[in-house]
DNA sequence: TTGTAATATAAATATATAATTATATAGTAA
DNA sequence: TTACTATATAATTATATATTTATATTACAA
C-alpha cells in the first residue's frame, strides 16, 4: 500500500508529471508535448500513478484529462506517519518479527557464530 | 533528492527495516534475526536507507547500532510538500517545461498529427 | 461508414535493482 | 600476534522496471 505509493513517486518521469498536474490538469498530449517524451511512455507512467490513486481521469471527447489527487496523497502520508508511530506491535504483519524483536537474545550474534560452528560439524547434505 | 527518498522508502524489505528502528535502535545481526534474512541482504538495504539520511549508525565495538532518523523523514516530507504546491514557474528545474506549458496550442494534438504527416512525407533516413 | 485523432496496450528490448554467494576489512579478545 | 566477530563490499545471477516499437481501441468528424 505505502510500498505501491512511494514506489509510484520514486521514478523522475512520474515526479514530473505528477508536479505538473499539481499546476493544472492536462491531457496525455499535452503531457507529452511539455516532457517531450512518447505517447506510450507517458500513458504507461501514468497509469502507475493512477494505480496509486494519485492520479484522477475525466474524460472530454478523445481525450483523457489528469489531474492530481492531492486530498489522496495527503491520506497516505497521513496514515505513513501513524504506521511509523503506533507501537510496533499493533501491527498485525509485524507480529512475528516483534516476537523475534523481544526474545532477542543479549548476544545473538555470537549464538549465530555458535550455529555456524555446529553446522560445520554437522552439516545438512542433500 | 525526493526520488532517493522514495526509491528507499517504496521498497518491502526497507520498509520493514526503517519501521523496526522506529521502535528501537538495532545492529545489522539483529535485524539479519527478526527479519530472517541474510547479512549482506539487510546490509544493502541499510546502505541504501543511509544514502537516503533515513537512518544513522552509531559504533559500539564491532557492531553497528542502526537507528531511524524521523526528522529527517519530517523535513523531506515537509519540503516535498512545498514542492508540490509553490507555483511551478518558481522552479528553476522546470523552467523550459514550464514556458511549454503556458505556450500549449489549444489544437496542440492534432498539431502534431500535423507533423506527423510531413515526416511522412519527407522522412528523415540514414 | 470511413478516416482519423487520442489514448491504451502488447511485445520486444534495454536498464536498473535485488538477492545470493564469495570474499574482504576492521575491531576485539585470547 | 592470531583467531574470530560483525559488517561491508564485490561479483554473479535473478528479477523487476522503464523505454521503444508496433498495434489495438474508442470516440468523433466528415
Amino acid at each position: 500500500m505505502f510500498e505501491t505509493t512511494f514506489k509510484a513517486l520514486g521514478e523522475p518521469t512520474r515526479l514530473k508529471i505528477l508536479r505538473l498536474l499539481a499546476e493544472q490538469e492536462l491531457c496525455v498530449c499535452e503531457l507529452e508535448e511539455i516532457l517531450e517524451m512518447s505517447q506510450p511512455r507517458v500513458s504507461q507512467h501514468l497509469k502507475v500513478l493512477k494505480q496509486a490513486g494519485l492520479v484522477k481521469e475525466r474524460r472530454e471527447a478523445q481525450r483523457r484529462i489528469c489531474s492530481f489527487d492531492q486530498d489522496a496523497l495527503d491520506q497516505v502520508f497521513r496514515k505513513f506517519d501513524c504506521f511509523m508511530k503506533v507501537p510496533v506491535n499493533e501491527l498485525p504483519e509485524y507480529k512475528e518479527m516483534y516476537l523475534r524483536m523481544v526474545n532477542l537474545d543479549e548476544n545473538i550474534c555470537e549464538k549465530k557464530a555458535c550455529q555456524k560452528e555446529t553446522r560445520r560439524i554437522n552439516p545438512v547434505r542433500r
